[in-house]
DNA sequence: GTCTATAGGGTGATAGAC
DNA sequence: GTCTATCACCCTATAGAC
């Protein structure tokens, strides 16, 4: 992120973070992470142990920066909106775009979202780790969000609509190959990201009667709403 | 193909197939899946040519086999009853079913959705055969049977309710892992699935206007509509 | 902290006997 | 078609000089 002269350490982790991302932990070498970050095969196990380590470490830095405002933190810190209809939409509306824009925006590293999305299908011990740290977290966060829209609503079915909303999110980071490939692109623009933000948004907003800010949802027209 | 006392082939494809999907193409060597499979290591040379050619060959198999009645073909075979809104609305209707039916299903192999999954992350040259063969067509039944709905619809508008769609459903195979992992169990039942289906269905079905054959969608009740 | 050299092992592929 | 033996290569990790 700076523009300092990125120690060794700093290196190893931003060059293996977009080699995992597109290769994956087994189909990345020591070597070509070393190469690409400038430094010695050596310096690998001296800053983090083992490949397995810097992997970690990888994930974790990609955890940390990779998130704007999560749904766990806009839920601590808007407990007051969440008490109108109104207000719980606006909070919805905003964990979706917060979301769009921290992965798929194209000012931000691409490679934060991929490797977080691999490392769900491999079941390294570094797994459990993002699930406790922001899997759950955010998870919980957005079912009891969605659980003020409508407080008879249960706990499983809340969690389908949790489901139903990451899954559409995170479409759009596992299905970026399919997706950039049938629009003749080699990356997301924003005015692309900001529809599929505002649809999503919107479709879980009407889903559970809530109010929209702008226009009915139904793709005839499309209108930003301010939120 | 048939039920003969599976040949070596076959054998080679279905261990491959289970592999291939728990632990990616890099890793998973030839001699797991020789081992697995009760064959020869060189088996794989000699009747694939190479690891590579395995996977494709494992890739088309849970292609061929994995999907049920797949929105192409429901497209074509039910043009009359894409008329009315409550037809469009039966048809989205079984696409969702079927769709987590033949991916979710506790008597479907479970490695079908997930290699397929994976190899939409990894851009080898297989992935290219994949999207013309399944992903496109499928995505582009979707959008078809969307804009019956509402013909005013632009064609990227169509586009995000495909994804929306198609995400919700693909959530459950690529978080597979969390998901359980917070259910404590080890794979899903069928009800959980069919609770998810119906709640994907619903949702889209009520964002898109068109009639509900139970209830309305707000979580407070959750009844099995005929389809 | 950085480097070279290398150990020790796993990899995919294949030659050639049966 | 199946098997054994083996090749040539790449891998991670590390010892030890600087």
């Amino acid at each position: 992120m700076e523009h300092e002269p990125v120690g060794t350490r700093l290196a190893l982790i931003l060059a293996g973070g977009e080699l995992f991302a597109e290769f994956g932990l087994d189909g990345t070498s020591v070597r070509a992470i070393a190469e690409k970050a400038d430094a010695n095969i050596a310096a690998i196990n001296y800053h983090f142990g083992s490949k397995e380590n810097l992997y970690t470490e990888v994930l974790r830095y990609a955890v940390l920066r990779g998130t704007g405002l999560r749904p766990s933190v806009l839920l601590k810190d808007n407990e007051e909106r969440l008490t109108t209809p109104a207000g719980i939409a606006q909070i919805l509306r905003q964990i979706v775009k917060e979301w769009f824009a921290s992965y798929f925006s194209p000012d931000q590293p691409r490679w934060f979202g991929r490797v977080l999305v691999r490392s769900l299908l491999d079941p390294t011990p570094s797994l459990q780790e993002i699930l406790k740290e922001i899997f759950e977290p955010d998870q919980q966060a957005v079912r009891a969000i969605i659980r003020r829209a409508n407080p008879a609503m249960s706990e499983q079915q809340a969690r389908l609509w949790a489901y139903s909303l990451t899954g559409q999110v995170a479409f759009y980071e596992f299905c970026r190959v399919p997706i950039l490939m049938t629009m003749q692109k080699d990356n997301y623009d924003k005015a692309f990201i900001d529809a599929a933000a505002e649809h999503t948004a919107a479709l879980t907003i009407a889903g559970l009667g809530l109010p929209q800010p702008g226009d009915r949802i139904d793709g005839t027209t499309h209108e930003k709403p301010e939120s």
